[in-house]
DNA sequence: TACCCGACTTGTTCTTAGCACA
DNA sequence: TGTGCTAAGAACAAGTCGGGTA
């Protein structure tokens, strides 16, 4: 399945960039279609995508007004409401229409408003003097330094660590919990006991000294704490692209604004007259001096986050310790949105305990808030996962404390995810021919669903759902996407150039999650591309493509279909058997280790090419790249020198002399693998696929069928994960089949 | 049905720990 | 024995999905 992926990997996000690129024109199909996947990662230059931004806002108004212009367009959709669940036949007439009478629906972006909530409020409470002796852990870092404090954590009976020893294997601090040889827990009830410590929060800001000056219009200001805060976090963004944001430059002024002094707006009005330069310079010292610090010094800060962790990073639920993801409350600072989120810039707000729900067991003791604070709310919700949580000032959202991956908690979700997929596994091909059916269904509804399938399936595209506008960059998966984000390659003009049976060709270039460019050309089916055409019909390019079928409408049907089934589903599907595939396809039992772990990690890269799993090309990559190179022509010099010495070696010289050639020769074969592994990953992100869509399973069996030690393949954090996995896999005496 | 929102997963980027090497 | 550099992990942004409400 994979011969259909031409990926064109490009970089839009660079260092986190708004990564907006220009979708029309320079894009003639320079290459060939049936051009290797992975090589070649510029069809259009950075600095090319970095253009046009207007757009997005244009799209939204004339969307608006093609809305007036579109004859069509029923009401609102009310008079489907009662078509209560499944897909059955009762549908009104607009759905039903034939072919010929078909016109595009244009559906609405999303409006909030209501939604504005925090931002204007939020000036009150400009309490920062949350520093509190005896809850505080951290009650202060003299700029200094020296002396650091002693964490002053609020229990003192933390037992003291004799200092040299190292704890630190998993079991000391949480139980190693066999929940999968348990009975499982009724639906919906999350645990049944559940205590914590509450979250750990923020050290308090602390002041430059007098030495360190921002200057206004090339004068110097010492501002008021607050706004000085502020400050230090614009000037963390110095070196970044962000600085050169319009978006990014109001946004942070209208928000620091709001927390000068009346004298200090009055006189700053203009932020290209600000000079953070010298906060920028002393945060970087100070990074440098606590690089610079002794090994002493290190150990003890070593030592007081592993108390910090002991604390507030464990969970007892059900009777079992269990880590915290992220127990620490995130600190104020500046909203980093990527593409063009219209909200980066606005500042963060610091999270004070009345901004904070704790979640806890009933009969166990509730966390105690810093001294003279209180919690916003103590709820009691074992329906829920979380253990506190807190709205987040900038787009308003819920945060949440949760348990750490290798929790039962997490982990019984994960592999329920894998069995899901597993399930489909079964069912894929009776799904497969559905949909293939449905491509010709006499109802529009019903071939835009199946069309749409048929990219998710294939293509492993997200499902898509609608985004607010104002509220998001402008991003878009299968459903939502736009007449824009699709050419059709008309089967005259590539059957010049490929007389092939690659006739037909749709060109997808668009920003996914994260702004990340998803550009493919790939050979559909007939009946595929003959219904996009159909459904660009007498649309915009700003029109969506699939204007009858949303991700609920979709999922619902999924559902129809299998137990469980949901979008996502395909995509986990899709990428653990793909991996299944390839590595059998891959392995040499003959191999080395070495040469092994290179097929997983090509395995993997499959995986992650068909998932559009990118990574910024660094410079850092390059050099790393020549480093290596001069290293296999050092190790190859080494070798030569090495052959010459066998060649005149006699007697008992002779063997040794043998064996240093033979280890010379093993270890320039390991680095030469080492570098096609690097330069086949160029831009390519292994971490999230073998982190989210892999099932472990299929690892683990690997391993052990090959001999390859698991730890070549799996870091620690993998495998405190999958745990379950490991343990499942390896002692089962049959190998796991995906 | 539209819309909103809570809860949870997935994803990239930033920061650090720890390793190979001078 | 320190230095520079990755890879691993932390941080946190941005998705998915489903349920409630008007």
């Amino acid at each position: 399945m994979d011969v259909d992926h031409h990926h064109h990997h490009h970089n839009g996000n660079g260092n986190g960039s708004a990564a907006v690129y220009d979708s029309n024109g320079n894009d003639e199909i320079k290459q060939e279609v049936k051009e290797e996947p992975m090589m070649s990662d510029d069809d259009m230059t950075f600095s090319e995508m970095m253009k046009k931004d207007k757009k997005k806002k244009k799209r939204k108004a004339e969307s608006d007004e093609d809305d007036s212009g579109d004859e069509y367009k029923p009401e609102t959709k009310n008079h489907r409401k009662s078509a209560s669940k499944k897909n059955g036949k009762k549908h009104s007439e607009d759905e039903e229409e034939s072919e010929v009478e078909y016109k595009p629906e244009v559906k609405k972006p999303k409006k909030k408003d209501s939604k504005k909530r925090n931002r204007e409020s939020s000036e009150e409470e400009s309490d920062a003097d949350y520093s509190d002796e005896d809850v505080k852990p951290k009650k202060k870092k003299a700029s200094k330094d020296k002396n650091k404090p002693s964490t002053s954590t609020p229990k003192k009976d933390v037992k003291k660590e004799p200092p040299k020893k190292k704890p630190k294997k998993e079991e000391d601090v949480v139980d190693v919990w066999e929940w999968w040889k348990e009975e499982k827990k009724p639906d919906g009830v999350k645990w049944n006991s559940l205590q914590h410590m509450g979250p750990l929060f923020a050290p308090a800001y602390v002041p430059l000294p007098d030495s360190v000056h921002f200057k206004y219009a090339g004068e110097r200001m010492k501002l008021s704490l607050e706004a000085e805060e502020c400050a230090t976090f614009y000037a963390g963004v110095l070196d970044h692209e962000y600085s050169t944001m319009k978006a990014f430059n109001e946004n942070f002024m209208k928000d620091w604004r709001k927390v000068m002094t009346s004298k200090e707006r009055e006189k700053i009005t203009d932020l290209k007259k600000c000079d953070f330069r010298a906060i920028d310079l002393y945060q970087k010292e100070q990074r440098e001096i606590r690089k610079a610090m002794t090994k002493e010094e290190k150990l003890k800060i070593k030592e007081e986050k592993e108390a910090e962790m002991k604390i507030y990073g464990i969970a007892v639920i059900d009777g079992h310790r269990q880590k915290i993801a992220n127990f620490r409350i995130e600190p104020p600072g500046v909203f980093r949105g990527r593409g063009g989120h219209p909200k980066m810039g606005f500042i963060k707000k610091r999270i004070m305990p009345e901004d904070v729900i704790i979640n806890c067991g009933k009969d166990t003791p509730i966390p105690k808030p810093p001294a003279g604070h209180k919690w916003k709310e103590v709820r009691h919700d074992n329906t829920v996962t979380w253990l506190c949580s807190w709205t987040e000032s900038v787009l308003g959202q819920n945060k949440y404390i949760m348990l750490n991956p290798s929790s039962k908690i997490k982990g019984e979700k994960d592999y329920e995810k894998y069995e899901t997929a597993r399930r489909l596994k079964k069912k894929i091909a009776a799904i497969r021919a559905k949909y293939t059916e449905d491509f010709k269904d006499r109802e529009m509804r019903v071939r835009q669903r199946a069309t749409a399938l048929y990219f998710i399936d294939k293509l492993a595209l997200r499902a898509g759902n609608e985004k607010d506008v104002d509220e998001a960059a402008d991003t878009v998966g299968c459903c939502s996407l736009r007449v824009e984000h699709i050419k059709l390659y008309d089967s005259a003009k590539i059957e010049e150039t490929d007389k092939k049976e690659k006739e037909y060709v749709v060109e997808f270039d668009f920003l996914g999650k994260d702004s990340i460019r998803y550009f493919n050309r790939v050979a559909v089916e007939k009946r595929v591309y003959k219904n996009l055409g159909k459904f660009i019909e007498n649309k915009n390019p700003g029109d969506d493509l699939f204007d009858r079928l949303d991700t609920s409408t979709l999922n619902e049907h999924l559902r129809s279909l299998m137990d469980g089934l949901t979008v996502k589903v395909f995509r986990t599907y899709n990428a653990s058997i793909t991996l299944q595939e390839q590595l059998q396809k891959l392995t040499n039992p003959k191999d080395s280790v070495a040469a092994k772990i290179l097929s997983y990690n090509r395995a993997n890269r499959q995986v992650a090419i068909l998932c559009n799993h990118q990574r910024s090309v660094s410079k850092t990559h390059d050099q790393a790249m020549e480093k290596l190179e001069q290293k296999i022509k050092d190790k190859k010099k080494e070798v030569k020198e090495a052959e010459e010495a066998l060649k005149h070696a006699r007697g008992a010289e002779k063997e040794k002399a043998q064996k240093k050639y033979d280890r010379l020769k093993e270890q320039l074969k390991k680095l030469k693998i080492a570098r096609t592994d690097k330069d086949e990953n160029k831009q390519i992100a292994l971490g999230t696929s073998k982190l989210n869509y892999l099932d472990p399973r299929i690892t683990v069996a690997w391993c052990k069928e090959h001999d390859v030690p698991l730890e070549k393949v799996f870091t620690k954090t993998h495998r405190e994960k999958f745990r379950w996995a490991i343990d499942m896999t390896n002692s089962s005496d049959e190998k796991f089949v995906f």
